[in-house]
DNA sequence: ATATTATATGATTATATGCTCATATATGTA
DNA sequence: TACATATATGAGCATATAATCATATAATAT
């Protein structure tokens, strides 16, 4: 969908786009998801090995990884009773390291 | 600051950097302060405007503006009693807009 | 000084969010 | 089957967030 003009010549954001740019960017928003989501950037990455890395717990990550999974942002395979998961979606990939690239050198 | 690396070769994002990009992000991840964020980025606005434009009371817009400012995601200058609204920084705009320009064309 | 208009602030309330615990499910192995 | 390991799920709790109301502040005009 596009967005669409009111009277006075401004473009106005449809209730989709608003909907799914809203929630791209509430999965950024956490320190947490953004600590997933750059490990993953780097390495595929199991359930326990991310909560070993960020030192969270595992059920944490598990909720967390459901969330983004959600929004398709991250995609996985299994193999056996391990689950390898890895980032799904390279526009937001890309928003996030472009910001974490900016943030970080200043 | 700059990332640091552990044993595993991974980059881990300092506390600072992850403070700054998540609070950005989360500037991003309220439909209200995008559409007034989108208004902005088309139109200097005051902030009646905004409250007419996007549907809200102007206590709301005036919240969510001062949020913006802590950022300094936005601007602002006085001219009688009216205070007019502006963008702020240019690397986060354009982040938007390529999100929105992203999510609307699917 | 008083009134008017535009904006900002503080308190309150309802809802959303993130973490944790206990437990469930799934796969592999003895 | 029974057990171990890895992951997922549901409920509860503490905190954060966004909107609203009432009110305060600031600038201007009469």
């Amino acid at each position: 969908m596009e967005s669409k003009q009111n009277t006075d010549n401004l473009t106005v954001i449809d209730e989709e786009t608003l909907f799914v740019v809203s929630q791209t960017f509430k999965a950024l928003s956490d320190p947490t998801r953004i600590r997933i989501l750059y490990l993953l950037y780097q390495k595929e990455c199991s359930v326990n090995e991310i909560a070993e890395t960020v030192q969270l717990k595992q059920t944490t990550v598990s909720h967390q990884l459901r969330f983004l999974k959600n929004l398709r942002l991250v995609k996985f395979r299994r193999e056996g009773t391990t689950i390898f998961y890895s980032p799904d979606d390279e526009h937001v990939m890309n928003t996030l390291k472009e910001s974490i690239n900016h943030a970080s050198h200043m």
